[in-house]
DNA sequence: CAAATAAGTCAACATGACTGACGTATTTTT
DNA sequence: AAAAATACGTCAGTCATGTTGACTTATTTG
């Protein structure tokens, strides 16, 4: 009872997760470079494009970076025309944001590119892998935060 | 065949890995803050732990940085006491690196921190999971750099 | 002895985070 | 109708971590 604080060690998840993760994100980022970008752009295209018309203040909750982090990729993103801003039909103090059609393109481009390292991945593996590793990504989020992540996940694949 | 560049778009996996990772790092940068340490004082720690007596250059090869910025980091390990150099035997142009007591000791609280996170999801999931997760992990990494992980991760767990 | 190698260091710069404060338009509350 | 709250943008300054390129020092190798 003394010395069992023991948690067995997962050297080899943590590596693997640290490496296949780099790679995952490596992809994009070819692209990204061409334009001037860099993976902040990337998440926001991606998250604008997966809610259009989502409030800015959705956005930086998602992102859980500042606004001021936020303002100035955004402002970069709208000036060079892949993502657009409207006022709230409601509340004309919000500007939702949608992409444009440049925007969603090339944040199509990004995402075939992230889909094909996993489809790969996943056709070399049993049938069902897909699910189990669904299943461990979503376990190893923040227990108060995966309703929400559930949530943002289930829309529509285009 | 013309419109057969389609690949099956994977937003659920990308957007879960996406959270997924950020959790999983963001526990060991609470007790990394405390000490006024970041996630690049955490990834060479870890490195140095998982591979005593390591020569500078080839803990640049992992990380896949500049010496510089290791340069950095390193020094203020070295400084606080969380890691040692100590000139090879054979070669006496490098400073091998290890791991202090102090370290050694930080290093394992942070990797418990990530154990148990991945160990609950585990437990959470059907038996050979974990096997099927690994080898997703390991199939995410590009193909020409996934001998040189594997060699990396076959370590004693201490 | 000359050349190559391992490591450290300097200066300068870019990106993307942060904080805190303040401005403006708009909506909600009183 | 005035006051308070909200949504968003912006300014100024800081920090962490990455980059490049050039140069030094110690040591080993050809």
């Amino acid at each position: 009872m003394s010395k069992k604080d023991s948690v067995s060690p997962r050297f080899d998840l943590i590596e693997l997760f640290f490496f296949a993760y780099r790679d995952f994100t490596g992809d994009p980022d070819v692209l990204l470079d061409e334009l001037g970008f860099g993976r902040a752009h990337h998440r926001v295209l991606h998250f604008v494009h997966r809610n259009p018309g989502i409030r800015v203040s959705d956005l930086l909750e998602i992102l859980k970076i500042t606004k001021q982090s936020l303002g100035r990729v955004l402002k970069q993103l709208v000036d060079e025309d892949f993502i657009c801003q409207e006022p709230g039909a409601l509340d004309r103090r919000q500007r939702l944001l949608y992409t444009t059609e440049k925007g969603t393109d090339f944040c199509t481009r990004l995402s075939k590119l992230q889909s094909q390292r996993i489809n790969k991945a996943i056709e070399l593996m049993p049938d069902g892998s897909d699910e189990i590793v669904r299943q461990f990504l979503y376990l190893m989020i923040d227990e108060n935060e995966r309703s929400e992540v559930a949530r943002l996940i289930s829309k529509q694949t285009d």
